[in-house]
DNA sequence: TTGTACGCGTTATCAT
DNA sequence: ATGATAACGCGTACAA
């Protein structure tokens, strides 16, 4: 274990705001004015002093700002897990507006572990964050908040939160179920569906818009619940072959990955036997073979804007819950033309 | 755009240390040496003040507390594309590290753009961070450093740069070939090889380690450049099929998984035709079809060497450069058994 | 063992 | 347009 107690050297000390004045001629007063383009300066001091200040290579201590202003410019953000490409997505969203407003994120993780998100939180607390950002939250409301603004949640899982930002799961599943339906090239509909889900009320609503959809057709579907693992896909595919089957929507993509290669093992053709749908388009969702069609969650705008929400708290602004609508992306697991030419959107995921 | 000057409401102001020792009946400097486990405070009056902080649920606020120490207990951490799964392990293990000293990580992200990564770093400065730890890095030693310890590289592109965790690429390339080279099930050794690389030095010495090997056999090999993506990839692979082949070494992850698209498009067996294996053991290995063999990086625990690195450098202790091995995974794109049995490395990626 | 008093670097108010 | 000065909340020599 470092011991942080330890500091040898303690970084040489960079001129201060009072230097700057020194140097410059004028009072401190007069310098922070500069540096916040506050009241009125002559053009000739402004000079002076940002002459002063290069030459003595000041810069403003956020240390000494943040205390007087009683604020730290941070936004926390916690994260089940940071290596879920989703999620990843979601925090380029998330950091591209704060950095755009001089603000940033202070990464937490709870490690898939609901017990320790309380944990994480009052770590970040520690850091004096103004707001914060949680992702796939478990607990809820019930996170601390001691001289911060609030959460913001991204997570479909908890409703009645009073700053959230959802998706439309129901929506989703009705997408999905539309795109099975669609007439296959050989012109025979499909008929023997299933449901692959998850436990949780995500899953649900997905399920939900799915089941809606089929009724309009006069359709059925058999049932069975994963944990989103592949694992649980590939055994949830197993299980469906023992029945007629042409057409799966499966609740997130890496479950559809087990469930493809179910397909693989038994034989079956994808998309002309049996046609498959997921759930997320994260950027696996490319890569399975065939490459799958999926119902994208529009990640990047959900991390975006629950950023802009925690800026909006911290503002003192009002604040109200928004709701984003998935889109159907149509790739080969559902798209038998033979050699699908190369999009911009496949492929090109980011390189490594 | 969200005007952060606006404040309305000052976030009601909590019981500062000074309202602490006036209910306690102490001065402020006990309270802060109670706080600190500084000093020596006597039972007694100890439990007065935690009882009167407890009353007015107070607890130090860390922007004092900075200013005077001089400290934000903040990592700067700069990624090129926090998307990309394997950085997200590398954080994770950053993340893990930190979170026991009672740091946070600041995030930045260079979206994949060398210009925009000194920026970025400015911008973690404007928080000051106390170290600062930058994945991949184009700028190297170029980076601004003021009012901070230094940067910890995580990064094989730029030698030289006193701090730093990399992976042994040679050794990777050498292990890649050894497995294509071990006897395949119907006994005949592979003799057609082909090296699919990308510009960089990680590449060159991937392709070093991987090139003295079959050396050692006799064996010469075919060679391609891609730029790691998918598309790449098939390309890459679509060419080399022009020619005999029966074994491919791939640099990345995402590049492999278009060079078996194109070997599925001209309908090769996996791996009783030609065996494949990539670099990385990013979370897409195991999900692709057959799954990939591949050369792992020790990600999370290069991310969390980082950290430890940067931690020392804050403590003022002497840090030396690591190095990591990387260690080959078999999965079934060399393996011919028929039916692999799931193991807990294999489709158990994390939910979702 | 406890208290006094100063400093940390800045912003903001009120004079001038 | 500019200056003097009081916070901001805390840590810490130094004194008691």
């Amino acid at each position: 274990m470092t011991d942080l107690t330890v500091q040898p050297k303690p970084l040489s000390r960079t001129g201060g705001i009072r230097d700057v004045a020194r140097q410059a001629g004028v009072s401190i007063a007069t310098v922070s004015r500069v540096f916040n383009d506050a009241g009125t300066v002559s053009q000739d001091t402004r000079e002076r002093i940002m002459h002063a200040a290069a030459l003595l290579s000041y810069e403003p201590s956020s240390l000494g700002r943040n205390l007087v202003r009683g604020r730290s410019y941070l936004v926390g953000l916690i994260v089940p897990n940071i290596s879920v490409p989703l999620y990843g997505t979601m925090i380029q969203g998330i950091e591209d507006v704060l950095a755009r407003h001089q603000m940033s994120a202070l990464l937490g993780s709870s490690r898939d572990r609901p017990d320790t998100e309380a944990r994480v939180a009052q770590g970040l607390l520690g850091h004096a964050v103004d707001a914060g950002i949680v992702i796939n939250s478990q607990v809820g409301a019930a996170l601390p908040v001691q001289r911060m603004r609030g959460w913001v949640h991204i997570s479909p899982e908890i409703p009645g939160l009073p700053w959230r930002v959802e998706l439309d799961n129901e929506e989703g599943g009705r997408l999905a179920a539309r795109e099975l339906l669609r007439n296959t090239s050989s012109g025979s509909p499909r008929t023997a569906l299933a449901y692959v889900g998850a436990p949780g009320r995500e899953s649900l609503e997905r399920e939900r818009g799915f089941a809606a959809e089929l009724a309009l057709a006069g359709l059925n579907y058999r049932r069975v619940v994963g944990d989103y693992s592949e694992q649980s896909g590939l055994e949830a595919g197993l299980e469906l072959l023992q029945f007629p089957l042409d057409a799966v929507f499966v609740a997130g993509d890496l479950m559809a990955a087990g469930v493809l290669r179910a397909l693989h093992r038994s034989g079956r053709n994808v998309p002309t036997q049996v046609a498959v749908v997921g759930f997320d388009d994260s950027l696996i969702a490319p890569l399975l073979y065939p490459r799958l069609s999926t119902v994208r969650q529009p990640a990047y705008q959900m991390g975006a804007a629950a950023a802009q929400m925690a800026l909006d708290l911290i503002a003192g602004l009002a604040v109200t819950p928004m709701t984003f609508s998935p889109v159907l992306v149509r790739r080969e697991s559902t798209d038998p033309s033979p050699e699908p030419p190369f999009t911009p959107d496949e492929g090109r995921s980011s390189s490594r």
